[in-house]
DNA sequence: TTATAGATTGTCAAGACTGACAATTTGATT
DNA sequence: AATCAAATTGTCAGTCTTGACAATCTATAA
């Protein structure tokens, strides 16, 4: 007996506009005027819908990942081949050729990184998922090459990750299109130590 | 005839104090009364030596990459052993055992990192930066294996520093010890193939 | 001693942000 | 049609920020 809940609604409409001003104004520098405007709602409904600013930063950590999370997964399902092939889709896939642009959501979840000091529970938000992304990893890895040992495959998921996080990172700044080449170069090299 | 300019020592203060204050406020959330106070000076002085808030920003990416060019200097300088020995020396001196607190300036760099977009000014220094930093690592890399091909090199010293990247940017997250051993093992890794 | 470049301080107006609360509208339910 | 939970809008006071400029002070060279 009450006008319907429009919170699914309003909270990722509200969210997603947050994004977009962090990526351009950065996560202080976006007012919640310009998330108002940007949301196409009144400032009033982001305190009505998300609470204060440091609320919303959590609730902002928490879409983000929960982005990555739909992401990776879905990533994961539509990985074609079986074990070592599947490894070689992987890497094709997180070192794509040429050159893109930085994404919202990474520019987003790196404002959120560097924020981690002043939001104890953003850091939470986000460890969780590197570790549940770190699993995943492995677990490709394990599979793709069984006979090889767990720490072994451990470091290797690990490293390829870690390329592939200092590529998405250091693209931005415009470095050579060399760079690109030598992480997949590296990422293919750590892969072969599997091998045997 | 005039009294003494006090610009070389002003001017390192100010972004002293501009960069504890990002690393606690964020960029943006630093406003220049605080920068001020910690500065131990009054605001108009910030705007005397080094203009408004979108110079000092550019100024104060110079000042962070200047500090990290003397530190990488003087690593390489401080380095004990010649050839292969050298590169282990380097890789123990990239990841040190135990945890460590993220430094001020280690957090400023990732929030101007973060910043590029809306400052291309600091994309542009910090990129020669890295570019250059690069170029170090694979000398070290490359004297040490002189018989590994060039591309090689380059590629795992594009690997090694990943890893490094990627250890001090999930440090502060709180991540579990063993990814640091997954760092170090997989820089390992990816050294022994210069061997082979 | 004095002139002066440059350091330092003071002050101001204009504007932007935030958090809070009151008031109003809406639409499903009964 | 009456009701009521919830959406939406409006408004306000207080605080913070910024850029600018005027005024004052001070140490050195002449």
């Amino acid at each position: 007996m009450a006008r319907p809940d429009l919170t699914a609604v309003r909270t990722p409409q509200i969210l997603d506009a947050f994004a977009r001003c962090v990526a351009r104004y950065g996560l202080e520098g976006a007012s919640l005027e310009q998330i108002a405007e940007e949301a196409g709602v009144k400032r009033s409904l982001l305190r009505h819908y998300l609470g204060n600013r440091d609320e919303m930063i959590v609730a902002l950590a928490e879409r983000v990942v929960e982005r990555y999370r739909q992401e990776l997964e879905e990533t994961m399902r539509a990985l074609p081949g079986t074990g070592a092939n599947r490894v070689g889709a992987l890497l094709d896939y997180m070192f794509p050729e040429g050159i893109w642009e930085p994404s919202v959501e990474n520019v987003v979840a790196d404002a959120l990184l560097s924020a981690v000091e002043r939001y104890p529970e953003v850091g939470v938000i986000m460890r969780g998922f590197m570790e549940e992304m770190f699993e995943v990893y492995e677990g490709v890895f394990g599979e793709g090459y069984p006979e090889a040992e767990k720490a072994q495959v451990e470091a290797v998921a690990y490293g390829v990750v870690s390329l592939s996080f200092t590529h998405e990172w250091l693209m931005p700044l415009g470095m050579p299109v060399a760079y690109a080449r030598s992480a997949k170069g590296a990422a293919k090299a750590l892969v072969k130590i599997l091998a045997g």
